[in-house]
DNA sequence: CAGATCTCAGCTTTACTGACATCG
DNA sequence: CCGATGTCAGTAGAGCTGAGATCT
């Protein structure tokens, strides 16, 4: 194949220089490792986590849930809720209580605190995204998106969000 | 494409409907961990990892090079190099040799055994790329590498609070 | 000496698995 | 009994830090 023995500066056009550059897995990974450096600094500056995020959105946008219910919605794991779970009920942002309907299940509502919580954290995450998405005008922003949005679906087909 | 338009904004006091598929580091960060896992699968069914592949493509793209101008090129860490060769070597993909002109250094050059093993790799992670990308045609997929590599452009230098 | 390079030994967080008791 | 649920224990990998030894 071609053998680029170019070991100076990038800018030779004539050449498939850039393997790594061009993979979309791999720029992936490390804009997701500096976004979340990014997101983490941001929430740690008020004692959160983004998985408190997660969870109290989820609960804000989608109502009161069992820990199961709610690990399907957040994408974390239903052992690990239970510690992200324990913290936000420390700091009282949501109450858990066992579902009288189900004694297997705790109910996850959120607490008037938690909502004023959310709306700060949605504040840090706004400024986080505008320095993360800085090079991007507000059309590629939506683009981006788009495209990523596209790319999570396939996973689940059941999705009609209205009911 | 759920959503056309959305306030995503702060502030607004209508109605968010979805916070967490709205935000850009959600969707990387979901994305990238499923893509990392496709990676991993891939490579690993052949014995390799991910960083096997970014020491090799770096090698062949950009030539021979000592272990720290490796972590530069490659964005592995130096500590963590030292394994990712001795693997490498282990596989007899890489020579490492102490460099002549500057005895602290190990000169890390690629193996014909690993210029195979690369083009290997390659073929793998095209496939997985393709499984990856799949919802996305050719275009699409072009702007999304663009989009994500302007964010990954170098960032303005703000001077950092230097002690 | 200062500074670069390689190496080792550790830490922390994250995604994930397995097992278990309880309840429906 | 089967299956869902909440809980705990533990693993593997990634990202990162610190320190020591060797060399320029």
């Amino acid at each position: 194949m071609t053998r680029p023995e170019a070991a100076a500066l990038p800018g030779a056009s004539d050449t498939p220089p850039d393997r790594l550059a061009q993979r979309a897995s791999r720029l992936l990974s490390q804009l997701a490792t500096r976004s979340d450096r990014l997101v983490n600094e941001g929430l740690a500056e008020v004692d959160a986590r983004k998985w408190h995020y997660a969870v109290l959105a989820s609960l804000a946008d989608q109502g009161p849930a069992s820990q199961a219910a709610l690990s399907g919605r957040t994408g974390i794991y239903r052992s690990d809720m239970v510690g992200v779970l324990k913290e936000l009920a420390a700091r009282r942002l949501v109450d858990r209580s066992p579902d009288p309907a189900d004694q297997r299940r705790n109910l996850v509502t959120l607490s008037s605190e938690g909502r004023r919580r959310l709306r700060r954290l949605d504040r840090i995450l706004d400024e986080v995204h505008d320095e993360l998405l800085a090079p991007l005008d507000p059309a590629e922003r939506d683009q981006l998106v788009g495209l990523l949005t596209r790319l999570l679906q396939p996973r689940h087909p059941e999705a009609p969000p209205s009911p």
